[in-house]
DNA sequence: ATAACTCATTCCGATTTGGAATAAGTTATA
DNA sequence: TATAACTTATTCCAAATCGGAATGAGTTAT
């Protein structure tokens, strides 16, 4: 067995403290997952990991040889990104995680621009609506939406997203349509659960100032997508990110309301582990996204 | 091929500047180097060496790898080292290098009850009775009597070599048995071609004080087997390391002669190629001659 | 011209690898 | 307590890889 491959299979199992979940995340059987730790056991003739089929837990050389891993890894990931095609050609694969929305709607229509300026980038794209633990889950990359928690990880804001008010013509038609943002109270408006506090909503208006209002509302949802379907069965109104809502403004099935008065855009945010040594494809896809989303 | 073990392999190539010399010193075949180097490069999507078939030179890309590799490989060494058996059974194949004399006399005696202690290293004993480039050989550890070269190399004093003067008894009865030093003069000296002052004979006694006599003789050698035989053919007098001439004295074809005065003994070291981590069949084997030096 | 080296390549048997299937153990739940 | 749904370990076997002998081709020294 390649040490160094064992190494790395070593490394992704102490962080998904699983070695199933690696086999899947790095497409080799979990058969051969258990014969990479096997294979370093009998080389250093200790056990690296006390395994019942429910927990993992690191022994005390585990731990050890985990932190020597760590640095040999990166020296290694560094020795290969600096020297020859590496240099020039930012290679493997790259792992995103971000919003099925997001993703769906402003990453997966340019990959394929992506995968033409880097042949030699892979791809696997998760989604993931809330937030999940990006070392744990051996993720390189993830696109976060909106205000971000704290964290060891290094954020970088590639963009903003601008938010619209929007309603079915239905709903308009048979509610009225509201014409400053205080009149939003007398409406059904709809909340995204996630957010911190749903029925704040602010507005900033260069002409009439920034203002908010707590809203009112009888329906809460976890996705946004279930947002925008229950705006578009008519439901209520609703706060969206202008990309989200776009193709239903042009189709003329959600209507722009208050377009005078911005609702805060969120910050878009590249959202990486933080690592002496960010590789290059990681770097090359924040460089990407940030000029896309500005376009 | 397995990374690490090729990167071991290149490290080595740069270093011995040939393939084939790393493929008999490795017991690998020279394809296997070739192979080895060729899969690196391969991998790198870069030439590393710059090879006709009578030079090897690396490339800019080579030298930057070069140093990336000595790094890993150190790191990797100690995490083996660190953890599980290692930590006790140091292991692997040491390449010591010392003079035929003292390797025959001094080292292989006792290398049954060093395999017995330590039975996870093997030994590759070479002998060479001039002054080699560690590095380009890949040798571990040699034992050097006598001074050292200044070099980058680290030298740990192991021990003390006394040395005699001896004479056959033949010469002997023939020239008569010199008192003190002084009387050497009138006597054929025997000369040890690779000393720096092979004519200056160096004397210390507690006794009596120090002194050197500048001596005289027709015969020179490089080799301490030479002198050795001159010696016991009754060619004239030397000065011999006590461990050599032992067996000669014990059985009477040698005589120590000037008894109440010592020549300078011989300093014994240990050296061994400068590195962040040393490894520990290296500092085992160091600690296990003192400790037979000094018996 | 020859001998004695170099490194690269080809070929082929022996070994190793990795995945599917299976076994065996644990946890949560009905 | 049985079952379902997970774990990790192991076995087996076809496919891939490895490594060494032989060979080829080039260079240097004599």
């Amino acid at each position: 067995m390649d040490v160094m491959s064992s190494m790395a299979v070593f490394r992704r199992v102490v962080e998904a403290e699983n070695f199933s979940a690696v086999a899947r995340e790095t497409n080799m059987s979990q058969s051969t997952v258990s014969k990479h730790i096997a294979s370093l056991e009998e080389r250093l003739g200790t056990k690296l990991l006390n395994r019942s089929t429910r927990s993992l837990k690191l022994t005390e050389a585990g731990k050890e040889y985990y932190h020597h891993c760590i640095r040999i890894l990166n020296d290694f990931q560094e020795a290969e990104a600096s020297v020859g095609k590496g240099k020039i050609k930012p290679t493997g694969t790259l792992r995103i995680s971000t919003s099925a929305a997001f993703g769906r709607t402003c990453i997966l229509p340019y990959l394929n621009e992506f995968f033409d300026t880097y042949p030699d980038i892979n791809i696997d794209l998760l989604f993931d609506d809330d937030y999940i633990d990006l070392v744990k889950k051996g993720i390189d990359l993830a696109i976060r939406i909106g205000p971000l928690e704290d964290s060891s990880l290094i954020a970088r804001k590639i963009g903003s997203s601008p938010r619209v008010v929007v309603a079915s013509p239905e709903y308009l038609v048979k509610h009225g349509r509201p014409k400053k943002p205080a009149d939003l109270i007398k409406h059904n408006c709809l909340f995204f659960s996630l957010q911190k506090t749903p029925d704040l909503w602010y507005f900033n208006s260069t002409q009439k100032g920034d203002e908010s209002v707590r809203v009112s509302g009888r329906f809460k949802a976890s996705s946004p997508d279930a947002i925008c379907d229950a705006t578009l069965e008519g439901l209520g109104i609703s706060v969206i990110c202008e990309w989200y809502a776009r193709k239903h403004i042009k189709s003329g099935h959600l209507k722009v309301i208050l377009a005078d008065y911005k609702p805060t855009a969120y910050d878009i945010n590249a959202v990486y582990p933080e690592r002496k040594f960010v590789p290059q494809k990681v770097k090359r896809m924040i460089e990407f996204l940030a000029k896309k989303v500005k376009e």
